[in-house]
RNA sequence: GCGCCUGUAGCUCAGGUGGACAGAGCAACGGAUUUCUAAUCCGUCGGCCGGAGGUUCGAGUCCUCCCAGGCGCACCA
């Protein structure tokens, strides 16, 4: 990988000048420059280290430059502009590369840096109570990307999906489909208060045996005999729907295993062992930002009694939290610290879950809750999945689930299709909101990207197909030199996916991949039209199908880390006259 | 009131831990196909990067304040 060589000779060159200490080497960076005339790569270092190493950045550039070791891929070192050191290639790096790609095949692209760390990522995790949503969807394609992402980068990486199959929410849906179920029967039962209206319900409740209902309505236990039949019906639904998306998980987590394995209560006795809860009316530990809305509570009911509350304060939350009410009923805070007691035993050193925007506040609280179990400050990494702004010819889309009228996954995938909803949420950065226009997403597919990119890899098996006509194949043939600047540009590119896809893991970044795919399928459109590939000489001939075999590589390689298919051939329906 | 996210071209968005002239797609306009898929390519038009200060060799990027939009502040999950 060519950034290792590169941080490598920098620690040389440094050396070189008797600079050489593990803080200059880490503010190396090395970026891809957009203008091509600065060199295939760059580095700001000497400007970065002027001041503390005393001397002059563009002297001690040059001093770099030339104390660097050229060799491997690397033909020359330029000093530019204040001080920034300028990398070429060299001609035989450029002419073998294409080569090296076929022969790495699906490894081009991965690296070693995560050196075998275990992280879990969580995500989805949407309440069994009903259909998925588009957010839902968003997190779906991110997370599964960045478990792929991670996994390329060097890590141990697993996608996980938390079902929240315990609490009031639970019992309520219960209720509101046996109430659904009577009805069915025509007996007089109303859904309960607070329960669920959806007309999915209706369904689930049809699909119910009638014998055991019937028995489960006179039963005294009946009302679990409902739960667990309409929680595995909904999370069997959930698993379809996301396979259907393209999306699968490692292991599907049951919250309720939590409390009936004890680890509920023995996540209690550590805390408490740790001298970290407390038996009080009220929070002890507050911030001054806080304590109004304590003040304004004091009096209520559910505060006037005696609660067991854990120390969070000390760890940068806002307040102390209750992790068991006055009725001895934990809150959902306690066994989400034990799911994550659970995750760290299982080794994982490292847990990143998926948020929606309405969960931010958590963060502080959970965060502060495991680092008060003993967990590592830096265990927990929560990504925020912000809101998708749904419209529909431009018009915005209310969502409502209390009303049953908002757009779920299911509906995404039979209408947009779950390639072109994946590339779209993928597009933008996680943490930013979106605007999804379904009827642009499904209607105006020239202007979809993932059409593009998916076009310039059918474009390249095309051309394949052409050159295999005439007898040539790829593989067969020396490296040859670049011939046109179309290839130099292409060739380039590609040999920047590595370091694309170690920085969208180390950043969790997923949206730089469909970005620089867009960019990698432009310039190979810009050398399809310069440049002709199958023509009279068999070994430029050759050659040019080998830079085309290597760019339908890339581009299958990083359509693949984004769950996006990448088709052979790609042909416009004829039109159909009405 | 406090906190989080967002504000970059007419629209939707990119702009690695500050770096070399602010980019892409769409929209608009004008071109390109006797040749490997025109779902393509080339060109033109379009920006006081929400506003004001500050930090420094250098700020779209960092700090402070303000404005605007979204979301959140339970012994609900």
């Amino acid at each position: 990988m060519i950034w290792t060589e590169l941080r490598s000779g920098m620690a040389t060159a440094l050396e070189a000048a008797g600079l050489l200490t593990s803080e200059r080497l880490a503010r190396l960076e090395l970026a891809i420059p957009r203008e091509p005339s600065h060199g295939d790569w760059t580095t700001n270092l000497a400007m970065a280290i002027a001041k503390d190493a005393k001397r002059p950045p563009r002297l001690l550039a040059e001093e770099l430059a030339k104390a660097y070791p050229l060799g491997g891929s690397i033909g020359a070192v330029e000093v530019a502009g204040p001080g920034f050191l300028n990398f070429r290639y060299t001609d035989a790096f450029v002419a073998s590369l294409p080569a090296r790609i076929l022969g790495e095949g699906e490894s081009f692209g991965r690296s070693e840096h995560g050196a075998g760390e275990a992280i879990l990522v969580e995500y989805v995790s949407a309440n069994p109570t009903g259909p998925m949503n588009v957010v839902s969807a968003r997190a779906a394609a991110v997370g599964s990307t960045l478990v792929r992402l991670l996994d390329a980068a060097g890590y141990a990486a697993a996608g996980e999906f938390y079902v929240n199959d315990a609490g009031n929410q639970v019992d309520l849906l219960g209720a509101s489909v046996a109430a659904r179920f009577a009805q069915r029967l025509g007996l007089e039962r109303e859904v309960p208060e607070g329960g669920y209206q959806g007309q999915y319900l209706h369904a689930l409740a049809a699909q119910l045996p009638e014998a055991d209902g019937r028995a489960a309505l006179d039963a005294p236990e009946g009302a679990k005999w409902f739960r667990d039949q309409v929680l595995s019906r909904m999370v069997a639904r959930q698993k379809q729907d996301l396979a259907d998306y393209g999306v699968t998980f490692e292991r599907w987590f049951l919250e309720s295993t939590l409390h009936q394995g004890g680890a509920v209560d023995e996540t209690l006795q550590t805390l408490t062992g740790r001298g970290m809860t407390y038996r009080s009316r009220g929070p002890l530990g507050v911030s001054e930002a806080a304590q109004g809305r304590v003040n304004a509570e004091e009096g209520a009911a559910a505060g006037a009694a005696e609660a067991t509350w854990l120390k969070t304060f000390e760890y940068g939350d806002d307040m102390d939290r209750v992790v068991v009410r006055a009725d001895g009923r934990p809150t959902y805070l306690l066994p989400d610290i034990a799911y994550h007691r659970d995750k760290r035993a299982r080794g994982f050193r490292r847990a990143i879950n998926l948020w929606g925007p309405d969960h931010h506040a958590y963060v502080a609280t959970l965060s502060a809750a495991l680092q008060a179990c003993g967990l590592e400050r830096d265990f927990l990494q929560v990504l925020i999945v912000q809101q998708v702004n749904l419209l529909r010819d431009g018009v915005e889309v209310k969502m409502s689930k209390r009303a049953g009228e908002f757009v779920t996954l299911r509906d995404l995938i039979d209408e947009v299709g779950p390639d072109c909803a994946k590339f779209f949420f993928l597009m933008r950065a996680t943490n930013s909101h979106l605007d999804f226009d379904m009827t642009l997403a499904r209607a105006q597919k020239d202007e979809n990207p993932a059409y593009y990119v998916q076009y310039a890899h059918a474009r390249v098996a095309s051309v394949l197909r052409k050159g295999a006509e005439a007898g040539l194949a790829p593989e067969a043939g020396e490296a040859h030199a670049v011939t046109h600047l179309a290839e130099a540009h292409l060739v380039r590119k590609l040999s920047t996916f590595p370091e694309i896809v170690r920085g969208a893991a180390i950043n969790r970044e997923p949206h730089r991949i469909p970005g620089y795919l867009i960019e990698t399928a432009a310039e190979f459109h810009r050398f399809y039209h310069a440049c002709q590939i199958v023509g009279e000489d068999p070994v430029l001939s050759r050659h040019r199908l080998r830079l085309c075999a290597a760019t339908q590589r890339v581009l299958r390689n990083g359509l693949s880390l984004m769950g996006v298919s990448a088709p052979d051939r790609l042909e416009r329906e004829a039109e159909i006259p009405a």
